[in-house]
DNA sequence: GTCTATATTGTGATAGAC
DNA sequence: GTCTATCACAATATAGAC
């Protein structure tokens, strides 16, 4: 039994559930707190007391977003697995993630583009003690790998950033693009989930076949 | 000298390139009619003569900006060249268009995520008389092509469909989420642009290998 | 902690003079 | 065709009762 003037948790939670699925829809500034209110079962006036303003609002919800995938891929990338696992692993994570939850990509990457400026503050609330390029350990480490295997002639040589890229845009795309492909290649919802699928069992070999020297 | 009364198209498509600068930025409805008409040098009613709405203004914006590569990459891909040819002219002609307009991506991005329902209205207004599917023509071209290609065991069997989506993923991540490679990977804007030229020079043979039997 | 009511400012759109 | 002035309403945010 909770005492009465502790901030309610459950509350917090039900509006923060709702204001994502607005921001998602509509974005920072398409986003209306009438909606969210409503969407939360509650009124305009609870979510100021629970997030102050919705600037606040919004940026709680790109981190939660942004940050989602952050420590998984991480951990995927920056193990000593081997190249191929790593690969398989993260295609898998990001299209069985993404898939759930369709609209999360576009979003941030839409977001991406009109708040550049969040990402710092944002970043440094999700991992406070990281190094300035925030990437760069685990950059370092899976660096270190591509060039040891393209020393021994497995693969071609290839700098971690642009692997990385690659890694992200080809299982993003899908996502990103997921109207374009209902409209111009006459994808509808049945045909976009087989699409998910193939691109899921080809993409480790697609990839790791490019790099074959 | 124009007529004292006739719409004068020089104003038109100041209020075009305005209106463009201040969408692509803060997207659809991150922007303000005043700031457009700041930017183009005229007032805000002005804005309303020429264009009634801005919702239509926006979605003048948006037709041009994500028509714009349309016509051309058509062309590429549905021409007989070698598929050789047709992912160098591809990786190229995107790579050095989106450089002189690094946030039109983002921006159409976003767009086409917040506002998925204004895309066929845009279709049919640049291609009037095309096929439901709009790139169903063009599809079943390189599709043959990939085929044949297949069947000789120059290259493994691929989807036009995946084909494609590959082809613009690679192409279009580093305007995607560069706020992403400026913090999490240190790129400067310099970098940035080295980036470039090595996406714009390696990805026809990285694309070519990946197809490889 | 949650509500109703309201302050205040922002914003798209129009009327009408020139 | 372009301007100034203004309307009408939407939207964030706050005050204060319960």
């Amino acid at each position: 039994m909770p005492r009465r003037s502790a901030p309610d948790r459950q509350t917090e939670q039900r509006i923060l559930d709702a204001a994502r699925n607005v921001f998602i829809r509509h974005g920072t500034a398409g986003a209306r707190m009438q909606e969210i209110a409503e969407e939360a079962g509650v009124n305009q006036a609870l979510l100021h007391y629970y997030f102050r303003s919705k600037d606040r609002l919004a940026e709680a919800v790109f981190a939660e977003a942004a940050g989602r995938l952050a420590p998984a891929i991480a951990a995927i990338l920056g193990s000593d697995e081997r190249l191929e696992r790593k690969v398989e692993q993260f295609v898998h994570l990001y299209i069985d993630t993404a898939r759930r939850h369709p609209y999360i990509p576009g979003y941030v990457l839409a977001e991406l583009h009109h708040h550049p400026e969040r990402l710092p503050a944002i970043a440094a609330r999700l991992a406070p003690g990281a190094p300035k390029p925030l990437a760069q350990p685990i950059l370092a480490r899976l660096g270190a790998q591509l060039e040891a295997l393209a020393a021994e002639g497995t693969i071609r040589p290839i700098a971690p950033e642009h692997f990385l890229a690659n890694l992200l845009a080809l299982c993003v795309i899908p996502f990103a693009v997921r109207p374009m492909l209902t409209l111009a290649l006459g994808m509808d919802e049945p045909a976009f989930q087989r699409f998910l699928d193939e691109r899921r069992a080809d993409l480790p070999g697609f990839i790791l076949n490019a790099l074959r020297p």
